[in-house]
DNA sequence: CATGAATGAGAGTTCATTCAT
DNA sequence: GATGAATGAACTCTCATTCAT
């Protein structure tokens, strides 16, 4: 017990055994997912005693909302709609893509991802502030499309960036998670980006 | 699941037992999630001796997969383009209202299988195949507007009833389910509505 | 998870296997002290599954409590002075006699319910309640001795009563649990009669 | 306990870390008792680093054995009866005092002595001695009064000494430990003096 | 069939003590 | 000496499933 576990260690040493139970823990959860991983699975993976890892984390809950954290900030530099600028269709297409090989490249941790936010309150909300500020972003840019008369008027923008990013989420996800089906890739996305340009109503 | 070891009750007063076990299933599975529920729950909500339980259930999976398919045929009575005719805006409209619906009656349930399709592979196969017919049939309505002329022939019939079911599942789903945002069910069910009818190019 | 332990058992069967985790608790408790006694420690001595132990009890706390209750009721069927009559010396010195024998009868447990006191708060307040209800009888007693006249009237009965409870209580435990002295328990005695007796001024 | 690998510090520096130490340890031990007291919750009060507690003490326990030994010193300059001399009543009186006073300025540590002394033999013997010490000036101090024909010589002095001293002891302990009454510690105090002279037989 | 007791392999967490720096 | 990280054996409590009655 050293009371407030979790505390950032003090010495270099310390750093490298917590970024290791990091790693380790990502590695295990990716592969097992939340419910099947043991602490000492992490530990071992992480070649350190079973303590050890109480010294850097209080509980396997905690050590999930780190890495889950980080790949929020990995994940979050590719919006729907990341600047301003000419071409929407364009644009939106180019998000989609970004979008989608941030996906595919955490795409297992989005699956456990999923499944914690299945019963995790605290991570629910976590996840929750995440999403809203990712829409906010988007319905940002929605809105200046429809000052410049490039999205009908008649379209709630916030509530279509939160109906879109649904929509891309969630065919991500049966897509590169529960692998869904098999036809190509490339139907899946040129689907994504047609069906989000029209929705919108932007010139393509 | 249906040739487990005493699944099929013999007797009358068998088959009452077993169906009350299946609605206290239900119920607490709806209360706790099904992590959080133990047999001793059910049984007690049932007014069943502990034992029981095992009389007509293998397990607490098979329980889940049994309420489950229950819902399952309870919520696919309401497709996304349920039928043919004319006016397939109005129609758009009214299958989203009716899954809304269905969704609402259902989502405490909703939030129970997604919990459970994240890590039980046997529950995630039998969803997919619910959704694969789903958006069959969504397909083949979208096809039917093709070959009429109301939909661009440039859509992917098939990808976007997948597309679109995930936009409106999804949004649904973070709605009732996670409860995300306040502001007012009409406004997200008009967009829903919207989105899909310009997304598919439909004459409004 | 029968999800509340410590219930009483339902067949003739689990009041025995009830009764045999208390008979168990009680003597691993004597052997070993409550901190250094394990739950494994009691289930293996009653000859069952580790796991019963929480079919009837919630925690070690509980069969320690309801151990202690037993053992409070069978001391106090012995108090300072048990009932009204003549001759209060002669009482008091088998009261105190009494008392002794009960004490030693129950040495080991007293020992532990010592250690136990000094810990948890729940079983101080319930060993407070007997000490209150003992010195309580004790200081009526007293009282009517004043009344007849045979106890100056200026002591404090209920105050005497506690002081003379906790000289007997403690040199008892002295004696008895801590085997302070090897010298004759007849001396003692001897001497706790004498100066209770004289302390309160009764006739000898 | 004073062989114990790194005892003694060699430095002035080493020395005022032991102090720190000794005093962070009685002010925890206080605070949380022993057994909730973790080796971490001391070195943090003492602001020290984790490991250099174990340079100075060999174990938890020896650092309390050490707390606990300057306690017996302080108490154990307030006897039964402290010295010869004329009116034993008002000495008695005077002791009682003395002795309330002492413990109320160190009940919570007396607490602490009470629970360790319930399973740790090492203590227990400590204590027995100081115990011992203690009773036997004040057997020496009964026994001088009744050479003087001051108590009868029919009491067992050095008997009559453990008694009484079990007496005061337990009835401040429960007192002020464990706050088992409200009313005024006058009361208290004067009934301890009044039972235990009139107990002797002393003059008053 | 119904009942409820019995089982025991885990799993997370604690923390005194040791050790490397 | 001082520092704080590392260790891992314990320990409690859980609960799906089995079994005796």
């Amino acid at each position: 017990m050293r009371d407030e576990p979790g505390v950032q260690p003090l010495t270099e040493r310390g750093a490298r055994t917590r970024e290791r139970l990091l790693a380790a823990a990502r590695e295990v959860f990716e592969e097992r997912g939340f419910l099947e991983t043991r602490v000492a699975h992490i530990t071992r993976h992480a070649r350190v005693a079973y303590g050890s890892f109480y010294t850097y984390f209080p509980s396997k809950e905690a050590v999930f909302l780190e890495v889950a954290d980080r790949l929020f900030a990995d994940m979050t530099d590719h919006d729907l709609v990341p600047s301003a600028g000419p071409e929407p269709a364009a644009r939106v297409r180019r998000a989609n893509r970004a979008y989608y090989e941030a996906y595919r490249r955490n795409a297992k941790m989005m699956a456990i991802i999923e499944q914690v936010a299945t019963f995790n309150a605290e991570f629910q909300e976590l996840r929750r502030k995440h999403r809203a500020a990712s829409a906010e972003r988007s319905a940002k840019a929605i809105a200046r499309w429809q000052r410049e008369g490039l999205v009908p008027s008649d379209i709630d923008a916030e509530m279509a960036a939160r109906v879109l990013a649904s929509m891309v989420d969630r065919s991500l996800y049966l897509w590169l998670v529960q692998g869904n089906d098999p036809p190509g890739t490339e139907r899946l996305l040129e689907t994504l980006d047609t069906l989000t340009v029209r929705a919108l109503g932007l010139p393509s």
